[in-house]
DNA sequence: GTTTGACCTGGATCC
DNA sequence: CTGACCAGGTCAAAA
């Protein structure tokens, strides 16, 4: 059964999904299959309408809308923030979301991906789910859910190893054991405030204040959220005058307080952008 | 508070 | 074809 959301401003999945916030969509003949709500589906758009078929499970519309954050208005954002780059990222990248992805898979996503590179951290996911997640099937193709906190406890550091984790896999093993341990709800921290979830974030193993943040405004929805890696350090200092000797916490301070309440949503833009076109 | 180097690993680049 | 090198960081050590 197809369902419809009707689509208020732009929404380009290319974008949204391919952006390095997302790793385990596949595109196959204009439909985009993957996850949401950690269940199987696929999307494409239509007319102004972003259309989706489920799988096995139905996912909600809500949970959909709220994925790409469609009740956030981008063109108040940026009209409302005037800065010459972020206009023409913004205008270049129109249609780009910045997603709220489950924050337990974002969280476990963003530890592998230090120091490493989207196909690489992608494979290392899919290992990962193929090994422990439930298996949906849509059309020909096949989809493995994201393995919850305890399924992960029960791997040996040898078959982290064999997913390609490197020593990332300690990190995953050690965060995954104290979330089980102590029973936390990362969606808990939906209602507490910045500041408070990142200093709770920094006390995981393979956590640091990049990761931390990239967790905070791809699925918590700190849109204040501010993270500093390579791209965005050579931005602020090629673009933005920063000095190159300032520590990556004072570069994101300065970031989330130039470009305020949304600076991560700027941020993506920003980065996209730089990767995309201005190296 | 800063700076430095080790850390897994697959793939691109350059001899 | 081998080998150093690099890539969307984190952590621990530093007389």
């Amino acid at each position: 059964m197809m369902n419809k959301i009707i689509l208020k401003e732009k929404l380009d999945l290319e974008l949204s999904l391919f952006s390095g916030q997302a790793f385990r969509w596949k595109k196959k003949l204009n439909w985009y299959y993957g996850f949401i709500d950690n269940k199987f589906l696929k999307l494409r758009i239509k007319n102004n309408c972003l259309e989706y078929v489920c799988s096995d499970d139905w996912v909600a519309q809500d949970k959909v809308y709220d994925y790409f954050g469609l009740g956030i208005k981008y063109n108040e954002i940026f009209e409302n923030f005037d800065d010459e780059l972020s206009t023409v990222a913004y205008k270049k990248l129109q249609g780009m979301r910045v997603l709220n992805q489950d924050p337990w898979e974002c969280l476990i996503s963003f530890i592998i991906s230090a120091w490493s590179n989207v196909p690489k951290i992608s494979n290392t996911i899919h290992l990962l789910c193929q090994k422990l997640g439930y298996k949906y099937i849509l059309d020909d193709m096949v989809g493995y859910s994201f393995p919850s906190p305890i399924q992960i406890t029960g791997l040996t550091e040898s078959e982290m190893k064999s997913f390609g984790m490197g020593y990332r896999g300690q990190y995953v093993l050690k965060t995954s054991k104290i979330i089980e341990e102590n029973k936390i709800l990362l969606s808990d921290f939906y209602n507490e405030d910045y500041f408070d979830s990142l200093k709770f974030l920094l006390t995981f193993p393979g956590v640091g204040d990049k990761v931390a943040n990239c967790v905070l405004i791809y699925s918590l929805k700190k849109y204040n959220a501010f993270p500093v890696d390579l791209w965005v350090e050579r931005l602020l200092v090629e673009d933005y005058g920063l000095n190159k000797k300032m520590s990556l916490i004072n570069k994101r301070k300065w970031g989330q307080n130039y470009f305020g309440k949304y600076s991560g949503i700027i941020q993506h833009y920003l980065f996209h952008y730089k990767r995309k076109y201005n190296h």
